[in-house]
DNA sequence: TCAACTTAGTCCTATATAGGACTTGACGCC
DNA sequence: GGCGTCAAGTCCTATATAGGACTAAGTTGA
């Protein structure tokens, strides 16, 4: 027995309901991703190979790829292999969102500045999603310069429990990247899927001072719920945008296919 | 030959690139429906009555189903049949975007009320949308009390040879009804999918003077681009939110569970 | 050296078949 | 009437099998 066999087989665990084959194998391969038997941008066994890891016929695993494929979590490509998604994979993609210029352009966030970085006990609407009242979480805000044209001001809460190894980074380590990125690779926490709000509201002093901006000003406070694999929270971000030309693009992706184009 | 059995058996057209045949049905049911031949509610044929009509085996057929119940098109239900999905049916779900008091919980448009109806060759982002730089639209807009409890301006935009009815319909038919609702229904243009855009800029007079605002008052420029079967663009609207501790949320849907919740 | 060919590995499509699970309506019984 | 049983219709899952198509790497031959 290889290495590569290590899966459990599936339906060994007595669980309440009963589950179609096919998504119980593709929860069982969640799993060992998620526990970082492979990383991101690694091949997975061929399909023919984890039918007989699993007991399962071909056509059950081709449809529990299928799935994963569709969370996001997995890449297939013909005659190449099945490989774990990295972040770097959709990169320019508009898998949540994206700023654009009026004539459609996309506008790429270059430029990160930190403004500060604490761990608090605070609670919040943050603590709220996690699902930890009392939880401790990492604050990081940030100057965000959208391709050099226009600021926002961006402000993360991420559990420090999960994230501890974070907390340890220098600021200079942090600047100048997307968190996106750096929690799917460095932390095995890709951003599969987002809750979004929004409203027009009046800019905190701290944000209106931060960005220059005259106190008071009325601006869009965009809050972003990060998911990752199983719909665990990973990230409570709101982004804090001033009045501008410059317009957001939220992804709605429906049947499988992003919704994108030049119009706006 | 029964009345049921009219479909095209697939690859009759000597089409350009070879498409898999579970494309070729899915894309025939799909054509089928686009051409009123079922409408929304209706129950198709089950399963085994296609793969004979579609000459192919159970299993593409089912293949082709699943790939139009995750466009939206159609809804399977175990035991019941295959039915062409209404507007209804996602009534009250968070399919496209929604509104949310503080707490989180659901706020529902109730009240619109017409402001105007015109037709006008007027071009703009929507003639760019729409594709047609010289095209006719009907232009509506109205005052939408979102729970009795604030209020939006909405604009809209259609095609004004494909929704020629929609302009004899009289003022008193329009106020109060939804427009995903009755495109759906009366036009068989369900909105399938929308491309959305934000930003935060100074309302217009027009607006402000209607919603009884302060002349150059900030807001929510939230542009909207629904489409339809094979994503043609059926409306272009552009809702203007004044400032508010209401808040939007955008469906962000991603392999296939559209994510929902009450926090914020 | 380099282009053409071959081969192994991988994913993609499609079929025929079998049984299970759910829904609905009909039927018979009390 | 009300209740349980039954059967037909429908979707759901799963299997075994076959061949095709794409990719990457190695081999051959001019």
């Amino acid at each position: 027995m290889t290495a590569r066999s290590r899966l459990r087989p599936v339906n060994s665990g007595a669980s309440g309901v009963a589950k179609a084959k096919h998504q119980q194998i593709s929860d069982e391969i969640l799993s060992a991703i998620e526990a970082g038997r492979w990383l991101p941008g690694d091949r997975l066994p061929a399909e023919d190979q984890l039918a007989l890891e699993m007991r399962a016929s071909l056509g059950t695993v081709q449809r529990a790829l299928r799935s994963l494929v569709e969370m996001g979590v997995v890449e297939r490509h013909h005659g190449r292999g099945t490989f774990v998604s990295g972040a770097r994979a959709q990169e320019g993609q508009l898998r949540h969102f994206r700023f654009l210029a009026e004539g459609g352009k996309q506008l790429l966030p270059v430029y990160f500045r930190i403004v500060g970085v604490e761990t608090t006990g605070e609670s919040g609407p943050w603590s709220q999603f996690f699902g930890t009242p009392d939880g401790e979480y990492i604050h990081i805000h940030r100057v965000v310069s959208v391709n050099d044209e226009f600021e926002v001001f961006s402000e993360i809460y991420l559990p420090a429990d999960r994230f501890a190894d974070l907390a340890r980074l220098s600021e200079a380590t942090l600047n100048g990247v997307s968190f996106r990125d750096m929690l799917a690779e460095r932390f095995n926490a890709p951003t599969l899927n987002t809750r979004q709000t929004m409203a027009c509201q009046t800019l905190p002093p701290r944000v209106t001072r931060v960005l220059e901006l005259p106190a008071g000003q009325y601006g869009i406070v965009w809050t972003i719920c990060g998911m990752s694999y199983r719909d665990a929270p990973i990230t409570w971000q709101r982004i804090f945008v001033p009045p501008s030309d410059r317009v957001i693009e939220i992804a709605t992706v429906f049947g499988g296919h992003p919704v994108s184009g030049e119009a706006g």
